[in-house]
DNA sequence: CCCCCGACTGCAATCGTTTGCATTTTCCCC
DNA sequence: GGGGAAAATGCAAACGATTGCAGTCGGGGG
């Protein structure tokens, strides 16, 4: 038989103001600690608030305040279609993330964003939820988020910021970070360097544009150019770079847009009987954890996101001060390890 | 000069009532597709609110519906003190739970609790914030888990289900899977095996549990019980392992109450000087992402994260609607990767 | 003894929805 | 055309807090 449990609604706070003999008015300033209370009085009160395990109701709090004290933060996955959350990028901001924003004492309203993906920024930022929002990763949606944040100010986006955003972003120096990730592999000798990754998200176009012009400040040297596009995720990945290698196409080097797309590639290479670096030196891109702990340990860009987390969250809070807060760029540091060696003679 | 650009508040109900001419209650009936209001009246409404991107106001529907169409996601962590997010665990069940409760088209408020955790639970409960509550390991709560379970049925909580727990519960079978995992280093012939975890965390201590269990059964051989103390964090376990090491006490296996715990012991182990898996084989438990790719891989015991992120869910649904669900064990199994081989002759 | 002022306290409006009930409109049939 | 039922709409009361304003109370000074 199943036992039904009494769910007795919590208190509010006229139950609090009937046990003390008081309004509501008075309960709500004495919680709030205002001087206007009587000081035993207040404490009276406090006191039978906290025997009655007294919380506030925050949705009624908020429909009064006209705040939630909540940020949202949204991961929205146009190209992952159906897929869990699975690069660990991702996963690692948010952990930064929430961290930021419950030391400051907010909510944390986790948003996961998959298509069909309509209105969804629209939506989110009308529905009243969270008093800012901040987006982790541009996916496809950089039209959606021009158009929010011409009207809406505490948005803040993490990604690339090319010349025509407008709206306020954070990220590493894509460019600069790929730059000089490719200059490595040609200072190792490496002249065919594939560009793994799909250069239609802002973030990775950036980082190609970092790739060609490492590729064009060695001219003279033989170079090939060439852009393997592939999903960021790992599945998709695997699979393009096996189609690659299997199409015989000659290669000495692979600069990848993330590091879960590198160690892919490194899978589907080394599945093909060649080896990682000796054969084809990789590179990624994050530095997430698990880069120092693949093998070959992986040379990769790193980002520091927890640097980054905290960026976001001072911008998306200046901002809900009201203040116009600027986009920025973090740097990116080369990390080299043991997965792009010198290149090994024929 | 800092442009500070104009705020409109967003569209209420009565804007588009006054819009299409009608009260808002009409509004309120035909943006829910009630049949009372007729046909044309009601596709003209839609229309205008759809123009005017008028969207619900969460705060409002949800104080007036007494429900919040959210489940909280809570993240103790008592013994790790004021650290960010770090154990991948923790995280990779994050994304599998945002991934269930958003297929739901609930949303996820997510929130990490760190010492001083003062009512933490009963607060967030008596807040109304969310509908349910899942708690991410039990860490040193266990009673605070039992008093609120006594009267607030939507809770449930990935752990460990020892004699004395009356909340719900969601884990794999930690006794279980540590007998396995110990019952395979005494096949290959390691007999001094370290226990390297916090057993008074209750998950921890039916894997320790196991892990006697599978000593005794091996009775007759020489062994030695050695249980090391450590929090679950990578620094704490490096130090830890570190210290033990040094320490001279013979030793050839590490059964790891964690795959963190577990690398951060290689580490240690292999910075001191000796090997894994030859001088010293190394369980962890969980496997996570990176246990497929450190070197040496790491051998562990799985558990399917994903479905347990779907039980966790269905349960907290199944409360909401009453129902006073059961707990739930889900197998774990022993995974054998690269750190744990035979035994090499000294 | 009266008045005034400061210190408290309560009333009532408000935040933006939803919904029971009353009311109006429409429509059909006799 | 009248009557009644059915269909559509609006009124107003919630939901649970916060807060401007008005009122009460007590004490001190003139």
């Amino acid at each position: 038989m199943m036992t039904k449990r009494t769910q007795k609604s919590p208190a509010k706070m006229s139950d609090i103001a009937a046990l003390a003999g008081v309004s509501a008015s008075t309960v709500s300033r004495a919680l709030a600690g205002s001087g206007l209370v009587a000081k035993a009085k207040r404490e009276q009160i406090l006191q039978l608030a906290r025997e009655a395990g007294y919380v506030v109701n925050t949705t009624a709090r908020n429909l009064r305040l006209q705040r939630t004290e909540t940020i949202s933060v949204v991961i929205p996955l146009a190209h992952e279609a159906n897929q869990p959350l699975t690069d660990p990028f991702f996963i690692e901001m948010l952990g930064y993330l929430a961290d930021e924003i419950t030391q400051r004492g907010f909510g944390v309203y986790l948003q996961k964003i998959v298509p069909p993906m309509e209105d969804w920024l629209p939506k989110l930022v009308a529905s009243g939820r969270s008093d800012g929002v901040i987006v982790v990763g541009q996916s496809t949606e950089h039209a959606t988020l021009e158009a929010v944040a011409s009207h809406y100010l505490p948005l803040v986006v993490w990604g690339g910021h090319a010349g025509d955003t407008t709206y306020c972003t954070v990220g590493s120096d894509n460019e600069a970070g790929a730059r000089a990730a490719v200059d490595h592999l040609i200072r190792l000798g490496r002249r065919r360097i594939v560009f793994f990754g799909d250069p239609s998200l802002p973030e990775i176009s950036l980082r190609y544009r970092g790739y060609l012009a490492a590729l064009e400040a060695a001219a003279g040297a033989f170079e090939a150019r060439h852009v393997l596009p592939t999903h960021l995720t790992a599945d998709d990945a695997v699979v393009a770079m096996g189609d690659f290698v299997r199409s015989g196409a000659p290669f000495d080097a692979v600069f990848a847009a993330s590091d879960l797309v590198a160690i892919s590639a490194i899978q589907a290479i080394t599945a093909a009987g060649m080896t990682v670096p000796d054969d084809i030196a990789v590179v990624g891109y994050d530095d997430i954890a698990l880069a120092a702990h693949t093998n070959p340990s992986l040379t990769t860009v790193r980002q520091d996101l927890r640097r980054a987390a905290a960026a976001l969250v001072d911008l998306v809070f200046r901002r809900i001060a009201g203040e116009d807060a600027p986009s920025l760029v973090l740097p990116a540091e080369l990390i080299v390890r043991r997965s792009c060696g010198a290149r090994v003679a024929a």
